[in-house]
DNA sequence: TTAAAGTAAACAAACGTTTACTTACTTTTG
DNA sequence: CAAAAGTAAGTAAACGTTTGTTTACTTTAA
C-alpha cells in the first residue's frame, strides 16, 4: 500500500493558513488551496472529510494546539504571580508575532460561528485549553493575592490586552515606526498586574 | 421618476448583518441576501457598487457609525477619569449586548483583511473614530493622572477587556447562568482604572 | 412623458465534491 | 528472493450548484 505523503498534508495546512491570513477566510476555496499546494483537490478529501472538517482541524489541532504549547513554555503554575504573568505575556507576544497566519485564524475563531462553536465544544467538553493557567489563577486567588472572579472574566482582564497589542503590532508593520516593542509589552503587563492585584 | 424605497435599503443592511451574525461572513451571498430580503439581486446593485462596497459601507457607516454614537452618549472628555471610563464601559456593554449582529461584524473587522483595511484607511486618513476619547485620554495624561502611552496602547489596555467581556456575555447566553452582569462589568472597569492610574 | 427603481431570468466563472483512473509501495506467492 | 497481486494515495477531469453580476424588461411616480 502506498504510504501517505506527510509533506503534502503539512503543505495543505500551512498554505490554507497563508491564504486565510492574506485574503481572508471567505476567500479560501478548496480548488484554490489545491492549486496553491500543487495537488489535486481530491487529495485534500483523503485527509479531510470536507471543508468544514479541514477548517475545524486546522483551527483546533494545528493552530490552538501549537499556540497553547508556545504560550506555556517555561511556565509553571507555581511561579510567583507577576513572574508567571510576564512569562505568559512574552511567550504570547513572541509566538504570535512570528506566526501571523496562526494569529489570523485565532482572530477568526472569535468571529466565525463555525470556528467559535468548535472551540466552545472542545473547550467545555474536554476540559479547557490552557489548564495550567486555570491552576495558576486559582492558586493566586486562594492565596488572596489577586481578585476573585470567574475564570472567563480573569481571562478577559489579563489576556485580552496582549492579544490586542499583537494586532497593533501587525498593523504597525506597514507604518514607519513600530510602537509595539517588548518593552511596551512588559509595561502593559505590569499595568494589568497592578489592576488585578489586591 | 420613481423614488428610492428606503425601507428596502434598510432591509438589505439589517438582513445582511443578521446573516453574517448567524452564519458567518463566509456564508453571506448576494443571492441569499436578496431572497431573504424579498427583493431582486439587481436591487442591491442599485444601492451598492458590488459586494465589497456593500460590506465596507455596512461596516464603516452602519455598524461603526452607530457604535461610536452609542458609546459616546452622555460622555464628554472633561469628565473625571473614573467617571468617564465607567460611562464608556457601560455604554459599550449596553449597546453591544442589544446589537449582536453589529458586534459580530465588529469582530470580523479584526479578522477579515477587507474590513480591516477599510477601517485602517478610514481611521488614519480622516481623523480617527472616537475622537472625544482621544481628547479624554490626552487630558488625563497631561494632568499626570494616568500613564503616558501611545493611543493605540491605551486602547488595548482600557477597552479590549470590555469587548472580550461582551463576547463572553454572548457565549453565556446558551448556558444555564449568565456570569457577565452590569455589576461584573463595573468591577472589571475599576480594575482596569486601578491599573492605568498613576 | 420620462427616467430611475425594481424585477425575473440568465450569464460565465468559481464553488465543493466525486468519478474514473494511475501511481507507488507492501505483502504474498512460486 | 524476484515477480505478481493487492490497496490506499494521488491525479485529471468532470459533476451539479451556487457564486457575483448583468441583460432585458416592467413598474412607479414626478
Amino acid at each position: 500500500m502506498r504510504p501517505k505523503n506527510l509533506e503534502k498534508e503539512a503543505a495543505i495546512r500551512s498554505i490554507a493558513l497563508q491564504i486565510i491570513s492574506d485574503e481572508g477566510l471567505e476567500n479560501l476555496s478548496m480548488q484554490k488551496l489545491a492549486k496553491a499546494a500543487n495537488i489535486s483537490p481530491r487529495t485534500i478529501y483523503i485527509k479531510y472529510e470536507n471543508k468544514e472538517d479541514l477548517l475545524v482541524k486546522l483551527f483546533i489541532e494545528e493552530v490552538l494546539g501549537n499556540y497553547e504549547k508556545a504560550v506555556l513554555q517555561n511556565f509553571n503554575p507555581e511561579m510567583k504571580f507577576a513572574e508567571g504573568m510576564k512569562r505568559l505575556w512574552l511567550n504570547t507576544f513572541h509566538y504570535l508575532k512570528n506566526n501571523k497566519p496562526s494569529f489570523s485564524l485565532i482572530q477568526y475563531g472569535k468571529s466565525s460561528p463555525l470556528l467559535n462553536k468548535a472551540f466552545q465544544e472542545k473547550n467545555i467538553l474536554q476540559g479547557a485549553f490552557f489548564a495550567p493557567i486555570h491552576v495558576f489563577l486559582k492558586t493566586n486567588v486562594e492565596a488572596g493575592l489577586i481578585k476573585d472572579l470567574p475564570h472567563d472574566v480573569h481571562r478577559a482582564l489579563l489576556f485580552s490586552p496582549i492579544q490586542d497589542l499583537v494586532s497593533e503590532y501587525f498593523d504597525h508593520l506597514d507604518r514607519p515606526v513600530q510602537i509595539i516593542t517588548e518593552e511596551v509589552i512588559l509595561t502593559c503587563c505590569e499595568i494589568v498586574i497592578k489592576g488585578i492585584t489586591n
